[in-house]
DNA sequence: CGGTTCCTTGAGGATGATCAACGAGGGTGG
DNA sequence: CCACCCTCGTTGATCATCCTCAAGGAACCG
């Protein structure tokens, strides 16, 4: 959870919804405004010459995203669609920016944040590079159960198709299916009725 | 530059010497202290199993460098070592984050420091996934002379040797080199008595 | 059902990694 | 000044791996 709902609407925040597959904001846009979810999920992501997508982060209830740019005045490094339906809330960056002031609370939890998702990124670089297909997708599994704070001793049920998968790693639909079937032999995941388990 | 020396200090700061190829905290160690060079520089990297490096960063003059770590009580993922003889100011992390407190300014501006980092590495994330080796190289050299804020229009020297682009690219040697070799047939860099120019 | 999306498999090819060997340059000490 | 060493750069041959392309099957949904 980041800002709370109540301020942000005292700041004149409004929410708005998306429907699946909606852009928020492109590539190369100047970033203007604070994003906050309310519902639904967002992803992050790139797209080279050919249409090869890398996600870059997905984000769901209450998480803001796209706010590095915000702060340095840059432009967005990548493009925010919506992934499901949902409600979103935008403040502008200068609101923002004048709760933060108010808040030194506020701020730290943004530092902390940001400082987080350093480490997430440093961390998910460190293994996404000169790593065997194998090692990129286990750290893409054991990255998923953790974030969502799945016991890490029970299997459960990846809510992603292979071509997500791919995008997350950098991979080709084709080879994240070789490699899980592999995966699957050696019982390091489970398939079920091509339902993936880890 | 970062935080003042003389406040530094004031709070208890203590300066140190490190000689090439010290090591200054390895991968998995706490995160205890705040780290800021005064003098030479330090490279951040990750090894993998068959000894392959990838360079996460660089900093020199007036940098400080994995902070991350600190706000979130983590330990480091990578290991940082002098990459330069070094002179490095050393402050514990319960007396940043009381600097913080006292200064708020500060915090902004770390703030601002975490936002550009993660935009960085957005970028660099975006550039090295999926692409071609001339691509990587390319960005690579671009973000050298973008950071040290020289002349995009002006030919300069590369200070880096072969291996060491290809620790930041994630490439092998033999590869930065044949495709160095292309691009300076292409014209997009140039070679003279192997020293490498952009 | 019919359509759409997702999953799967195979064959073939491109490309970067690997291995091995050698060349070039720069610094040091005799 | 030269011989030596050490690091860095270079080249060619071969290999492994992932990508590409093409085709077809499975699951799901209206």
């Amino acid at each position: 959870m980041q800002i709370d709902l109540d301020l942000l609407f005292t700041w004149g925040a409004v929410a708005k919804k998306y429907m699946k597959n909606d852009v928020i904001f492109y590539e190369d846009d100047m970033a203007l405004f604070y994003y906050q979810i309310v519902e639904g999920s967002v992803r992050l992501y790139n797209s080279n010459d050919e249409g090869k997508e890398f996600t870059q982060g997905v984000f769901c209830n209450g998480n803001s995203f796209g706010e590095p740019p915000l702060f340095i005045n840059e432009i967005y490094p990548t493009t925010a669609i919506a992934s499901q339906d949902s409600i979103i809330i935008k403040l502008s960056k200068e609101k923002l920016m004048k709760i933060l002031e108010d808040y030194p609370s506020i701020k730290l939890s943004f530092l902390e944040l940001m400082a987080k998702r350093i480490y997430d990124k440093t961390v998910s670089t460190k293994q996404i590079i000169n790593q065997k297909p194998e090692h990129r997708i286990k750290s893409f599994l054991e990255n998923y159960k953790k974030q969502n704070q799945l016991c890490c001793t029970e299997k459960s049920a990846i809510p992603y198709t292979r071509q997500e998968i791919a995008d997350f790693t950098g991979l080709r639909v084709e080879t994240v299916i070789r490699t899980l079937s592999e995966m699957n032999k050696a019982k390091k995941v489970s398939i079920d009725k091509h339902k993936l388990y880890f």
